[in-house]
DNA sequence: CTAATAGTGTCTATTAGACATTATGTG
DNA sequence: CACATAATGTCTAATAGACACTATTAG
């Protein structure tokens, strides 16, 4: 049998395969808070709890992964967040009561503000405070999946200055320096992280916009974000 | 509808999903090259074609997604190997000519060694060097994702010790210094690579056998990893 | 002027790069 | 001893931590 004849008989169906889906895990900065957006479940399993936002491929419309879980991200929020990166594959057979099934994570950032609206309007969906999480009910391992999450943007916070997309385009120093520190959970050296950053602006990563902000202290610069500041590793990381 | 009368009726065919498989890319070191193991694809489609060492998950067999590589992995080697790690998941339909399809790799790597005669025997697996790769016809998108793999690999290269899984349990520092040196494709400064390894030994994650190598000429002392190198990650990384 | 936050200067500690030097086996 | 490779010593450069200091706004 040559290769057209067999594409033509081919079944997907003949052999079981595990129930595939795709989950957002989306986080942002708000209020001096980390938060990641949950959606309650409104069918079976785990029917009632909070889970990530994410679904099934839809193989008509969607041509990746990531158009998946864009997709569903964009149904909560409204937008396309401008940062996501794929976070891990989980798949046993025991984290679904359906049987054998596999997720594949996508961790993505976005600013509140950009979605702020949108997601009040969705009578499903709610910005959860990472530290509140404790008190919510979670479907499936999708609480171990959060966790995996934060922890891998911690890293980020480390080496890059990825964390930036959960602020708006523009953004000063110090409010980007408090949400590395709160994903460390502990302080940063002001020069340290200032002398970071004005080595990204040298490199062009890092655009000072020649706005400022006001209010009643000394204005801050803001910020912007070079497109390409998001493949930047710093060569030695922040120290725990 | 309750939650167990839902599961009752719950059908997983009920919706097209992707196919779904799992891919294993095998790394060695071996006549100082870094060598990945294919295999001939004896069925369509791609038939003739080299390919990365996967398939589906057996649902009976398969606990989990590891599982899974693990036994693809130990039908080529007839080992497990130390060293298994979750490099990326790639979904779309056009990487498959029977459809929308999804791979989660695996990276893992292996002393040659310790698989030597089992894939001798394995008549259409085979170690290509990857200098030598695009000589071969390659299945899907496998050559994508062995450059992909391989630049993770070279990422561990900078801040770790997770290369050394290539080698035999018992090596040298400079048989370890040269796996980094071609995973970098630049040679690595003689002193800063040790003090990095006399840290690691100072932390009990690299142990010092006591035994040498011998030859006509100076011997090496013979280093094993500790269980728990593996997680060892370098405040710093070395430059390129 | 005061309060509050933005932003800088400077010293130390750590660790990588460069390169020379010494050590230790076999034949 | 000669050779080859293993292992170490030492200086410089880059960059993070600590912490004090200066700058700039509103009111």
């Amino acid at each position: 049998m040559n290769e057209q004849a067999y594409l033509k008989t081919y079944d997907p169906k003949a052999f079981a395969s595990p129930i595939f889906s795709v989950d957002g895990l989306l986080f942002t900065y708000h209020q001096k808070q980390l938060k990641v957006l949950l959606v309650e479940r409104s069918n079976h399993p785990d029917k009632g709890k909070w889970g990530l936002p994410g679904g099934f491929v839809d193989l008509d419309v969607d041509d990746n992964l990531e158009d998946t879980v864009v997709r569903k991200l964009r149904e909560k929020t409204g937008v396309r967040p401008p940062y996501i990166e794929q976070l891990s594959t989980i798949g046993n057979r025991s984290r679904d009561k359906r049987g054998w099934s596999v997720t594949v994570c996508y961790t993505a950032l976005v600013a509140h503000q950009d979605c702020e609206t949108h997601v009040d309007s969705v009578s499903d969906a709610r910005w959860v405070e990472l530290d509140k999480l404790a008190d919510l009910k979670l479907a499936f391992d999708h609480r171990e999946i959060i966790e995996a999450g934060r922890e891998a943007l911690k890293q980020r916070a480390l080496d890059s200055i990825v964390p930036a997309y959960t602020l708006p385009d523009k953004f000063t120093l110090s409010e980007l320096q408090h949400v590395h520190e709160v994903l460390l959970g502990k302080p940063i050296q002001k020069t340290s992280f200032r002398r970071r950053m004005s080595r990204l602006e040298e490199a062009g990563l890092l655009i000072d916009t020649g706005k400022f902000t006001a209010g009643p202290r000394r204005p801050a610069v803001l910020y912007t974000l070079s497109p390409s500041a998001v493949d930047h590793i710093f060569v030695r990381n922040l120290e725990l």
